[in-house]
DNA sequence: AGGGTGATTAGG
DNA sequence: CTAATCACCCTC
């Protein structure tokens, strides 16, 4: 009877639920983009996850339940968005990486002056920009809103996996997930080695 | 190939 | 307080 789609399934392992959220639909402020690559944090187990050392005024919404929306400032300007997965305490989240605009084109290509159709989306910070994510909707249920999640029943086509991206620790886990074959999903980078110091 | 940008974090 | 790091994007 509830109006809102039902994310219970959130609640499980982030290695089982980041797949199924390709295909999923992410609407807000005016588009909808279709999930086609995310990347699975494992929380405090996870050297590459922003909550590995515990809580921070940052993470916290990561430790809260599944379904809720942890958006950050990354590099002084980019914003990207994970969901929120497992049950509280545990600091799980998937890093919606890129996606394909559905509805809403002409608003998203407002929101990306120059970028082709296909760069819309393709990118945690350019998926943010079209659909104009910012930190204000941090801790948004997404069952309810600004920012709504609808899971999709069926991936629309196969699954691959592989490294991260531009992580420098952890970065052997294949928890990079995407649909096959789309032209959406973003191009492999591995992390920048650290500039060394000045040899003595 | 390199630069922009500022919050977040660990450490003194 | 300082200094290092950062799940990125754009332009050359």
């Amino acid at each position: 009877m509830s109006g809102s789609p039902d994310l219970s399934v959130l609640a499980g392992d982030v290695l089982d639920v980041a797949p199924r959220l390709l295909g999923a639909h992410l609407t807000h402020a005016g588009v909808t983009v279709r999930l086609t690559e995310v990347e699975a944090y494992a929380g405090q187990d996870d050297p590459g996850s922003h909550a590995f050392r515990g809580p921070t005024a940052r993470n916290a919404v990561m430790f809260g339940p599944a379904g809720h929306l942890y958006a950050y400032l990354i590099y002084g300007m980019h914003v990207c968005a994970n969901v929120v997965t497992g049950t509280p305490g545990t600091a799980s989240a998937v890093l919606l990486r890129a996606g394909e605009v559905v509805e809403g084109l002409d608003v998203a290509r407002g929101r990306r002056p120059g970028a082709s159709d296909r760069d819309l989306a393709r990118g945690p910070a350019r998926l943010c920009r079209a659909l104009a994510i910012g930190l204000e909707q941090g801790g948004a249920d997404l069952a309810t809103g600004p920012v709504l999640l609808l899971l999709a029943t069926d991936h629309g086509g196969p699954v691959e996996s592989g490294p991260r991206v531009g992580l420098r620790q952890a970065a052997e886990h294949p928890w990079r997930y995407w649909l096959a074959g789309e032209p959406t999903v973003s191009a492999y980078r591995p992390a920048a080695p650290l500039r060394r110091r000045p040899a003595g």
